[in-house]
DNA sequence: CTGTTAGCGCATTCAT
DNA sequence: ATGAATGCGCTAACAG
């Protein structure tokens, strides 16, 4: 804790000669009117004479005057903006969600501020916090790291919305996801339509989502009458043991295809074939999942399963919305994700 | 514009029962002392009788009471926040710096608070206005899109580091930049050892960076003798764009390495180079610059050039600190780039 | 039609 | 150890 910022605008001259900037009673003075008036001219009012109005939009514009939304906010009840809470900035299925977020945000004139948990839970509840002191209108958690009553807590004090797959619905909040199975199903069908058997999968980590998905899988497995599945390997977060897990997978029971619970799986599975020149799709097919910038950047380009995240982001937004609007029963959204075929899965090799 | 939150909490029992947290006269009253007494004790002022401090920091703990960041703020003129502002959330080299200013502000008591531009500049002043009145203590700008004026006047409301290449300094505002004309010249001095002669160069759009980037690499071929630079091609942001730049760089004059201004476009070469039929690195070596994740994941490996991002972003912080200690004088820091060697450059072929 | 006045929210700091 | 005043900028209610 180092010594914090020191300087006071008021008082004698500041060494950087800090600035206010113009408030409403600036512009009042200016145009030699009450701040009331000021503020009923800005807003639109009727009942100002349009000569004073022109005038006090004149010297509002000149001054650069723009009303304090915090203050307005102190007054109204609502501050219009909207905060998003997500785990890891560095996940691109994160920022797309977020841009969902401040296309309907936009369009319905709300400002939003972004607070970052850097994949640590503590954080996570830290800044959900922090957010929710600024009195935001309501938040969006692009996570499924938080405690659910740590979620309902944070509902009691501004709507808030959770895109992902919260280990258990929390109560007092809303929730947007993809159908995890229904991606699995996809991608297996895929694999199963193109005459592939032995279809193995690397699986995640304990995450409900990564769980879903091998749900998935195996279901629609045993659906299609494939018992021969090789292995469902649970891989953590270092590369490292992606490339092990995915070195286990190729060796064992030598697949002709794997679905990889996501795109960065997959892209292990196909450095290590390549590394044991395997060639990628004739004689391996390779599914991901959340087709991320990732599967259109690597080499052969990949299959990958397809997550509406600007959709998920408009529709979290348009659930605030809801709420601000006085919905109160929970509102639960699973949508539909979509298989987008790539260059890395091709036609079983026959034996 | 649609309706906005309606919801007030005072009032009878709104629908949600929407709950206000508790504040310092909650705890006031259920310790039975007076709200100013729970502020010196939870501050750890000595002129409270211990026992009573035990109690009221007893009480406090119970009802999870936490103060108002806001509150404090309208009285000690400083928020503990820090804005990060940025142009592209999708932009790894920016979330990377964004970790570098997390870390010091944590180890600094601050809070950090995300806007993110989106490639627009209007947007970004706008967002950068809306963490001004947020009233945070201070600002860092991981952008180079900014007019100079509009930092200079964010400047007047706190302190303000821009990280990257703004066009122009901005008078009173810090600045942390990598040295690009020395990143690559590290690169094109990297491939002429390697014996390479006919090196080209991809060049970026206008962008000062990028212009940086390719000044150096022409002072560093004339300075190796090497007239033979065989072309340089704007390229847009549109992936096609690259791919054709990347296209009419290979099949001009014939190089045997490519200096590319960033990894998007080496891997752009790279894929080129691959469906020409051109080994990499056997036939040609391929450098890209700020060694994102990018260079890590595709095949082969890039050579990069590191910008120290973390340390940009820390130092940045470093920088507002000393604003907020009374420091006046601007300060610029440019920083030496790294480049990291990896599997895509190799000795040139023989003739 | 215009201007004045009193809060909105919460924590700190000064007098007592 | 306490009440009252204070910081901020805005809007709503009311008086002129």
């Amino acid at each position: 804790m180092k010594p914090p910022p020191t300087d006071r605008t008021n008082g004698r001259a500041a060494p950087a000669a800090r600035r206010r900037r113009p408030t409403i009673v600036d512009v009042a003075a200016a145009a030699g009117v009450s701040k009331s008036l000021v503020s009923l001219a800005l807003r639109g009012d009727d009942g100002v004479n349009a000569a004073t109005r022109a005038r006090i939009l004149a010297v509002a514009d000149e001054l650069g005057y723009r009303s304090n939304v915090l203050a307005r906010g102190l007054v109204q009840g609502r501050t219009m903006i909207l905060g998003v809470l997500l785990t890891d900035l560095a996940n691109p299925y994160h920022t797309e969600v977020v841009a969902g977020v401040e296309d309907t945000a936009d369009a319905n004139g709300f400002t939003v501020l972004l607070a970052h948990g850097r994949r640590d839970r503590r954080r996570l509840e830290q800044q959900l916090d922090a957010l929710l002191q600024l009195n935001v209108d309501g938040v969006v958690v692009i996570s499924s790291w938080l405690e659910p009553q740590a979620l309902t807590d944070a509902a009691r004090r501004a709507p808030v919305v959770v895109v992902g797959r919260p280990p258990r619905q929390p109560a007092g909040v809303d929730t947007v996801a993809n159908d995890d199975a229904a991606g699995a199903a996809a991608a297996v069908d895929h694999l199963a339509r193109l005459g592939h058997e032995r279809i193995a999968h690397l699986a995640g980590t304990a995450r409900p989502a990564s769980r879903a998905r091998s749900d998935g899988y195996r279901a629609t497995m045993r659906r299609l009458g494939l018992t021969h599945h090789t292995a469902v390997v649970e891989i953590g977060d270092a590369s490292r043991h992606r490339a092990q897990a995915a070195a286990e997978l190729l060796s064992g029971g030598t697949p002709t295809a794997v679905f990889a619970v996501n795109d960065m799986a997959a892209l292990a599975v196909l450095d290590q074939a390549h590394a044991m020149g395997i060639a990628v799709p004739e004689r391996l097919s390779v599914t991901g999942y959340d087709n991320t910038v990732l599967a259109e950047t690597v080499r052969p380009r990949l299959t990958s399963v397809d997550q509406p995240r600007t959709v998920m982001g408009r529709l979290a937004v348009d659930m605030l919305l809801e709420r601000f609007s006085g919905r109160t029963a929970d509102r639960r959204e699973v949508l539909a994700p979509d298989l987008v075929i790539r260059d890395s899965t091709a036609s079983a090799p026959r034996r």
